[in-house]
RNA sequence: GGAGGGAUGGCGGAGCGGUCAAUCGCACCAGACUGUAAAUUUGGCGCCUUCGGGCUACGCAGGUUCAAAUCCUGCUCCCUCCA
């Protein structure tokens, strides 16, 4: 035990600052197979309406990405995603890394024939598990709960990140070359860079340093990605710099000058909605002005509307699919959405919204499917899960109709009134 | 017929003289959820309240005690074992 203890001490005394990792990148980067077509940019706004094509088809933009964390969406068959007119999706490289790792896929066929998904997918990093790991959940960061979640970083530094692993308890690790290894391997046709997303507690230095930090990474990533192009994918580079103007625009500088397919918006949006607008503002004039743009883990259909109108391209959140588990119908107009567990639609003989072409949005009643809720039968939350997924891609559909027609506001007080 | 055990809030089930309007689980009511360790999780759950508190409660009826869900007596019902 004491052998142990100053064995460890010595260690830690031992233990080197590692200097920055600097890798030139690639210069330029050929992305065949991809486009981005900008069809029709709204006069009034930053809106635009865009076809981003992919070696598995196209996408109209704005569009959303559901997200399908273990190469699965939750409740859903590929065949269900279709029919609620799902047009892209994406999994996780952290959790696909453990469970069932990424030579499995690899050896499958890779994550199109894994899942039976011949669509456009988009894998993310594993970055913002770096956040998520360190801290539970981004909303109990933000409101400052702590959940006694085990901490599972175990650290990061120049080189990447450590974690334990939730599956097994082993330390994993994530860099820049192993997170787009993994990615290459799965095949997804969107990948993302490395990258840290930063908990809203940390102050500006510690946002300059991992900006810094996550801009090497990012470097680093590029270079992973041209040395292994599979000529499949497309590369994201990722927007961070925490709720700091100046280093949103140092970031924002760096994604365009470098040989990025696509750009996302990431690290941390702040601790309010309006906030977290402000800051997409901020980046969106300063954004490579020709490639499609993401912004990682939004929206609402609130947030939907807003973005759209700041530029955003694509958005990819866990919330449709995560509140239909727990009993959230999305509605167009009304509350928003009605909680299907509430005692109220007991004896409700009305479908969720027979405007929508699916039997789990026309067909069933809100009595039957509130008894399924409640009676803990799947298909409750499978139904709406179909149900929130083809509100969700109604919503974007509408969104670019309006747009061409110049009817987005008109449209958003149909959705959202008040 | 004899011996023993038990009856607690919608249900199951703790408590066995005061700190008990009563642990806990389920059910019920409502909330949260934004690059998914989430079919997770938080709060409420006798009645009334000016939120200080008040009232009625642990099968029923009495009793002992300053004080009883807890001790005693009787009653009602239930369970187990022996005849």
């Amino acid at each position: 035990m004491d052998d142990a203890h100053s064995h460890k001490s010595s260690r830690r005394r031992r233990k080197k600052v590692l200097a920055p990792i600097v890798v030139q990148p690639p210069a330029k980067i050929d992305y065949p197979g991809f486009s981005f077509d900008i069809l029709y940019r709204d006069p009034k706004s930053r809106a635009r309406l865009g076809r981003l094509t992919t070696p598995h088809g196209a996408i109209e933009t704005p569009n959303y990405i559901f997200c399908g964390t273990k190469a699965a969406i939750k409740n859903l068959s590929p065949q269900a995603m279709r029919e609620a007119k799902a047009d892209i999706i994406l999994a996780n490289t952290y959790h696909l890394m453990i469970q069932p790792g990424a030579e499995l896929i690899e050896k499958m066929g890779g994550l199109h024939e894994f899942m039976q998904w011949n669509g456009p997918m988009m894998t993310d990093s594993g970055g913002f598990q770096i956040f998520s790991m360190g801290h539970g959940s981004v909303a109990d960061e933000i409101k400052g709960r702590n959940r006694k979640k085990e901490r599972s970083l175990i650290k990061i530094d120049e080189e990447g990140a450590a974690f334990k692993s939730y599956w097994e308890g082993n330390t994993l690790r994530l860099t820049p070359e192993v997170s787009i290894d993994i990615q290459r391997r799965m095949g997804a046709d969107l990948i993302y860079q490395f990258d840290e997303c930063t908990a809203f507690h940390v102050d500006r230095s510690y946002t300059e340093m991992a900006l810094r930090r996550s801009h090497r990474w990012g470097n680093r990533s590029l270079a992973e990605f041209e040395r292994g192009h599979t000529g499949r994918q497309a590369l994201y580079g990722i927007v961070s710099g925490g709720v700091y103007e100046d280093l949103r625009a140092e970031s924002c500088a760096w994604t365009k000058d470098s040989p990025f397919f696509g750009t996302a918006i990431g690290d941390c949006l702040g601790g309010s909605v309006e906030q977290f607008y402000e800051i997409v503002s901020w980046c969106m004039p300063q954004i490579h002005p020709d490639r499609p743009v993401h912004l990682l883990g939004i929206g609402t259909v609130r947030d939907v509307f807003s973005c759209v109108r700041l530029g955003i391209d694509t958005f990819d959140c866990v919330s449709p699919t995560r509140i239909a588990r727990h009993g959230w119908a999305l509605t167009k107009g009304g509350e928003g959405r009605i909680n299907l567990r509430n005692a109220r639609y007991k004896e409700d003989k009305e479908p969720l919204d027979p405007s929508l072409d699916i039997p789990a949005s026309r067909d069933f009643s809100r009595g039957y499917i509130h008894h399924l809720l409640k009676a803990d039968e799947l298909l409750g939350s499978q139904l709406v899960s179909q149900h929130n997924v083809a509100q969700m891609n109604r919503l974007m559909r509408e969104v670019r109709q309006a747009l061409r027609g110049g009817t987005l506001d008109a449209l958003e007080s149909e959705w959202l009134p008040e």
